[in-house]
DNA sequence: CTTTATGCAAAGCCTTTGCATATCT
DNA sequence: AGATATGCAAAGGCTTTGCATAAAG
C-alpha cells in the first residue's frame, strides 16, 4: 500500500466515511489503468479478482469518490469515465483519428484563462479539460 | 421563411433526404430559442404548435440534424442539448453559480491552438467548447 | 410510384434506488 | 452498538428501434 492510498483512506475517514474493501479496490483499479475508465471497465477489472462486488457498487462508489474529490469524471465520445483526481489540474488532448490520447499536466491553459478574464470578466475554472483535434502521428 | 431556413432545406435535399414539416419545425424552434435546448425542451415548445408530433421524431431529427451538420449537440451538466450550428466556430462559458451562458463567437483559442501545435504537433479542433467557471456579475 | 419519414409501442441501455443483510468504526 | 455500505433485484430515465402507415420527391 502505497503512501497515496493511505492517503486515500485518511481523506475517506476525515468525512467519517468508511474505507472499505470495495472502496479501496476500486481506486487500485483506477491508479492500476492509470488513465480514464468506464464504470463497464472497471466492473470486468474487479470481477476478475473480487466477482461478488456488484456494479451498483461501482456506480455508488464512483459517485462517492468523485464528491470527495479523490476521483474525476468526464464526458468522452458519449461514454462517462472517471480517473484518479491528480493532485494538479490536468487536460487531454484526444485524437480523433486514432483514439489516441495525449495528457497535459503544464500551464498550457494559464494564457487563455488570463485572456478571458480580462475580456470577459470570467474566471474560468478548467480543471479537466478534454479537446478534440489530430494528433501528430495521424497527421503524417 | 427565411433564406436561413431555405438554406437548411437545400442543405438536406442535396443529401437525397427530405425537408419535411416536422424538421422544419424542429429547426424553427431551435432558431427562435436561440440557445441551448434538451430534447424535453423543443419537444414541449413542439406539442403546443404541433401535438401530433412523437418524442420519436424529436430524438431522430435532432441526430439527423447533426449528422448534417445543421445542428451542434453538447453535454452540459448532464444533459445533451441541441442548437443551430453556427456558421463559424463559437464557445460557451458557463457560470457555475448563476447558470448564465456567455457565447464566444471570437478568436479567442486561437493562441491556444497556435500553442498547442507547436507545443505537440496537436491539431486542436476546437469548433464548439464550453468552459465552466464564475461570470463577473457574480464574483462582486 | 418509390423511397424515405413518421407515429406508436416496445425494447435497450445505463444508472439509480429500496430493502434486507453484512460490515466498518 | 450504531451507523454506514453492500448485494440483489427492481425500477427509472433517456434513447433507440421494429413495424405498419403516411407522405415527400
Amino acid at each position: 500500500m502505497s503512501h497515496v492510498e493511505r492517503d486515500f483512506a485518511a481523506r475517506i475517514r476525515e468525512h467519517g466515511y468508511r474505507y472499505t474493501p470495495q472502496r479501496q479496490l476500486i481506486l487500485d483499479t483506477l491508479c492500476g489503468l492509470g488513465r480514464h475508465a468506464t464504470v463497464d471497465e472497471i466492473y470486468g477489472r474487479i470481477q476478475e479478482v473480487a466477482p461478488t462486488i456488484s456494479l451498483a457498487t461501482v456506480y455508488r462508489t464512483v459517485n462517492f469518490l468523485e464528491e470527495m474529490n479523490l476521483v474525476d469524471s468526464a464526458e468522452i465520445q458519449g461514454d462517462t469515465v472517471y480517473e484518479i483526481a491528480p493532485e494538479r489540474p490536468h487536460h487531454h488532448l484526444i485524437c480523433c483519428r486514432c483514439g489516441g490520447v495525449i495528457t497535459l499536466t503544464g500551464d498550457d491553459f494559464r494564457d487563455l484563462i488570463c485572456h478571458l478574464e480580462e475580456a470577459y470578466g470570467f474566471q474560468a475554472e478548467i480543471r479537466h479539460l478534454t479537446l478534440s483535434g489530430i494528433c501528430a502521428d495521424c497527421r503524417r
